[in-house]
DNA sequence: CTGAAAGCGCTTACAG
DNA sequence: CTGAAAGCGCTTACAG
């Protein structure tokens, strides 16, 4: 049996001289030495007078090691900026400092928020990361990560709605040993396992909204019937009416598919009803300016003519005319909690505001702009 | 002196069936077998009766092989599916299978399409793409591009505007020996390591187009001076008013950030003048979508009372209302072909439409929509 | 054209 | 608490 040994969350970043720096020292490329890179577990061994092995317990944080060792060969590693290879530790390991995000909203600005939050953790660590698209009616989808997951032996992935939602996806996973974070709206794993989003909240503070400026005649477009944040916005949506005394129409409930495009189809069969409906709540932003577009070009103006209101707050909603009211899900937040949880599996390494034992959430917010009005009276 | 062998850019994807199959054919998670990652290099060797040394010519397409034990070899690689171990390769070669993008862009939307056509490349290759945004100004900017390099050792990094422009960048990568591809808007490199764009031409498309329509007070936000980019489509619309009898104001003549926000505030600078501009041209989308805001906060219309161009294309162009009229850059087909460079260095595996010893280049395009229109008399 | 040996920079068992 | 040996899966010299 091999020994105990703590797992190794801890960074080791080239160790520079870190926090503020006076302006002028802007340093120019080339002055740090190029010897550095060769520094190797070797080296540091022969300096500070003990094994390998004894430096890779150091580094590995393992407890295993006299304080006093452990400070001498802590000193020799800053002294000479030693960081260790992440291609040997990842053959000798079998699993590389790679970091996985596995998407497929086709929404841009999810992405990009996406990135940023999970690059905020891994930046200044010598974790990667590394992007993975996928389409989950692809024949071969499943094959294609299990080929990333064997070839690249990833530290972890990250899994985004919808394909964080695929349970056979997880299984896989699982029996692969690779870990992973999956972002969703409905709780599906152990809180160590997922970052949850309270869609269905957040759905129903828009119904509410809706609700309490006088509309009756609701829409609702929402997202693809394979997306479970699609259900859940739409019965949280439902539910918000209810308590309103109102009811979501079938006639007036269409499925779109997250896209500007499909947004706008969605809408112009509204609005080429008898009686069109005088506000539409959409799955997400995407589909809204879709709603925006459809409603201009029928000569209908936000919110005189049409009240309209998205959901996930990404940067287009403010940027339309009139601004979009919405439902805001901190997406760069959430890829932040889902890098640490992947970095950071146990409690003692978690962040404090996250309990023990309890899935990482976030509520979203209804941020109320210039795309709804009170209902005019015909 | 070792022997010479061929670059290896051929791929090696798991051989897995490929091609159309039937419908009900996706493959289940776990069809595959589990101990198909298991083999390696010696197990080929060993099947096929030859040393381990020539697997690895065969794999690395070393013309240093009979022809009957090249082909004896392939043919047990394929039937046992096997794929060199992407680190234990970059461990050997002090090379690792990632692709960088280095990035300061500030719009999500070309980060987005570039990342799409950079994977369009990398997909189903060993090659993983790998995130480095970066910001010019950090005082530790150059360190920490250094850090990631000799940590990782890509196989490449892609620069885009502007940190491509970066003259000292591109000699540490040079000096350290990192293959790059940088995509810019002018001709700093050698064809083999860039991807050039003709803003210069694509702005003075602008320009010619915004003067037909009978502008003469015309203003142009553009980009920060820190990009190349900025000021080729600022001369190319200086050079396209010229043509035309006109001449850009200096008054009118705003530097922007390549933001939402940063267009926002130019516009209301120049729609607070006393006798404002009819036509704004801006560097990118995203201030062009501030102008818009900006317009509509002061009761303009656009196109009525203000013409507005932007630059990229990017899908918030046709998103707000009315379209926009831009210059479009086709920045997936950039990263496709930036990153195919990068993978296939030598003329002889360049797609067929590239002219040995010419830079890559793109011609942009003016798509005219609904944001321009003839100037109204007074 | 082919192979046996050594090495890339780490870690895992095993032993003490 | 510490270390010598073997190994992760490849490739580079070198030799034939």
């Amino acid at each position: 049996m091999g020994e105990k040994q703590a797992r190794n969350t801890q960074e080791w970043s080239v160790s520079l001289a870190k926090g503020p720096q006076p302006e002028n020292s802007k340093r120019k490329p080339g002055a740090v030495g190029l010897g550095r890179a060769k520094v190797t577990i070797n080296d540091i061994a022969r300096l500070s007078g003990v094994s390998k092995k004894t430096v890779s317990r150091v580094i590995n944080n393992s407890p295993q090691v006299r304080e006093e060792t452990r400070k001498k060969v802590k000193a020799i590693i800053l002294e000479h900026g030693f960081t260790p290879d992440p291609q040997a530790r990842a053959l000798a390991l079998r699993r590389s400092y790679l970091v996985g995000m596995i998407y497929d909203n086709p929404s841009p600005q999810y992405i990009v928020n996406m990135q940023r939050g999970i690059l905020d953790v891994l930046s200044d660590t010598s974790y990667q990361l590394v992007l993975r698209p996928c389409d989950r009616t692809d024949y071969d989808f499943y094959e294609k990560i299990e080929t990333f997951i064997t070839l690249q032996k990833p530290y972890g992935v990250i899994l985004t709605p919808s394909v964080s939602e695929d349970e056979d996806l997880a299984n896989m996973l699982r029996e692969m040993k690779c870990d992973y974070v999956r972002i969703a709206s409905v709780e599906l794993d152990k809180p160590t396992k997922m970052v949850r989003t309270h869609d269905f909240k957040g759905a129903a503070q828009a119904a509410q909204h809706i609700a309490s400026l006088g509309h009756e005649r609701i829409a609702h477009i929402h997202g693809p019937n394979t997306f479970r944040s699609a259900h859940q916005r739409r019965h949280g949506f439902e539910h918000g009416l209810e308590i309103c005394g109102l009811k979501l129409a079938k006639s007036l409930t269409l499925e779109g598919a997250y896209t500007f495009d499909s947004g706008y189809e969605c809408a112009q069969k509204l609005f080429a009803m008898k009686s069109p409906p005088t506000a539409v709540f959409a799955g997400n932003d995407e589909m809204a300016v879709g709603v925006y577009q459809a409603a201009r070009q029928v000569g209908m103006q936000v919110p005189k003519d049409i009240t309209i209101v998205g959901f996930d707050d990404t940067p287009v909603a403010s940027r339309v005319w009139p601004p979009m009211t919405t439902v805001r899900l901190p997406i760069r937040d959430m890829g932040r909690a889902a890098a640490s949880l992947l970095l950071n599996p146990h409690d003692e390494d978690r962040p404090e505001n996250f309990k023990d034992g309890e899935i990482i959430s976030f509520e979203p917010e209804l941020i109320v702009r210039g795309s709804t009005a009170r209902i005019s009276k015909k």
